[in-house]
DNA sequence: CGTATCCTTGATTCGCTTCAACATTAGTGG
DNA sequence: CCACTAATGTTGAAGCGAATCAAGGATACG
């Protein structure tokens, strides 16, 4: 219930060239001296509860946090109280770019499993990306790549049917555990069925269905959250074409 | 539907300086002496014909716009043919942010009327905002907006009915036109219903019969692309109170 | 002034939500 | 360790909101 407490540990060396993440992070693409350069970015790392909020919708900004380990969901809250998952982040995504432009977080951040992030103050990201022209750029890129992933999830949300909404969730989930040294094919998701449904603008019933819809058809098997792809070109072909008749 | 080359006017001052749109556009919350150091920062300006391309999916990235004169859409096509719509951009506004991630454009730039932009280098906003400090915060902070504005398009389209997201996007759009001095409860509109329909996820029909149902309960006055806002306080009770039940 | 585009409205269909009951798992305390 | 309870997931039946199909009308544009 409790927010955690910052905990720095000065004599933990927490320099991103230590890191095995940083085919993923922050530095992916710069150079190996730039990287050595980032000694002071990282102020101290800190420890997330499942559950519990590393920041929440209203917290004034003062850092952006790289996720070390676990994975989150961000989510808003609307006046009356319905909840909207904005995205789910796993190890070497970046949180709280929503942050800089009011100077303060727009919605909330918490933990799907215990994890840690790095924390990243703003105000030393400004000052090093100054110099470092590698950080500079990386830092755009990872802002930008935010926006194109937000113009995806809108595509999704606009234009595709249930079925294809979880088709293309399932995809995604996929090849960013495939980015990260996982299989594939087999993995475990840490949200419910209601959280995937918000993400997706659908109800958690319809995303039971469409499991087990899916599973009848033999593209994938279901065991509560464990789940293995079967068919990946089977759901890749849901995706690009629509159920009922496809375009002239 | 040939593309419009860039014109570039040597003995034209476009210094942001020297520009009304200051209050709103990239400069906004910089010191005038920060602002008289932008000289160099818009190369060009461009001129775009209705319904006319400014960058197009898959084209190389090499600078972002500021929209000077004129409003734009951007979407992005479906392998299928499906398009959606992902946001429409005022004057004031930037566009090709998305295009830093992977160094190519990932969504089309159209002209919905006869506009003009100001090129801004991306190579030479990199290296100003190196040494402009306030450029640099403002940069961050626009693409930060750009997300937070995603994310609340996300939100829009994954959890509200179709009256309550017209409602919300009528709200948007009189809040900008407020914003750059127009009247709050009369502006016209310059995209179509198939595009307004693409961008909230429904259908024109279903936004037209919205059109329909407002005029029909006094909240605003319609004739085609001319908007009148007539009960403000009555659509922001539209997205706050959701149709069936409000929540215990 | 004619034609293409855009908009409106009605009737019908369909997909998702809602409501409901039950199954399963996980977490807690006796 | 098992019993209890809360949280989560599955499945069925009914209802509703938006899409689809269809036709006619208004506007803008060359």
């Amino acid at each position: 219930m409790k927010a955690t407490v910052p905990i720095t540990v000065a004599s933990l060396k927490v320099a991103c060239s230590q890191c095995n993440l940083v085919e993923l992070c922050l530095p992916f693409g710069m150079s190996e001296s730039e990287i050595d350069r980032l000694d002071e970015l990282v102020g101290a790392r800190r420890k997330i509860k499942r559950q519990q909020h590393l920041y929440r919708a209203g917290d004034p900004f003062e850092a952006i946090y790289a996720i070390r380990a676990g994975s989150f969901k961000t989510d808003v809250l609307l006046e009356d109280g319905r909840e909207q998952v904005t995205g789910f982040q796993m190890t070497g995504e970046m949180l709280g770019l929503d942050g800089i432009s009011t100077e303060a977080h727009s919605c909330n951040a918490i933990a799907l499993e215990d994890s840690e992030v790095c924390v990243i103050a703003y105000s030393k990201l400004e000052e090093l990306s100054r110099v470092v022209e590698g950080l500079q750029l990386q830092f755009h890129k990872v802002m930008s790549r935010e926006i194109v992933r937000d113009h995806g999830v809108m595509t999704l949300l606009g234009s595709m049917r249930a079925e294809e909404r979880l088709a293309a969730f399932l995809l995604n989930m996929s090849q960013r555990f495939t980015a990260r040294g996982f299989s594939p094919a087999e993995f475990h998701l840490r949200m419910t069925r209601e959280e995937i449904g918000s993400y997706l603008g659908l109800k958690l019933e319809t995303v039971s269905r469409a499991f087990s819809k899916f599973q009848d058809e033999g593209l994938i098997a279901v065991q509560q959250k464990h789940i293995r792809i079967l068919d990946i070109t089977g759901l890749k072909r849901l995706i690009q074409h629509p159920s009922p008749s496809p375009r002239p």
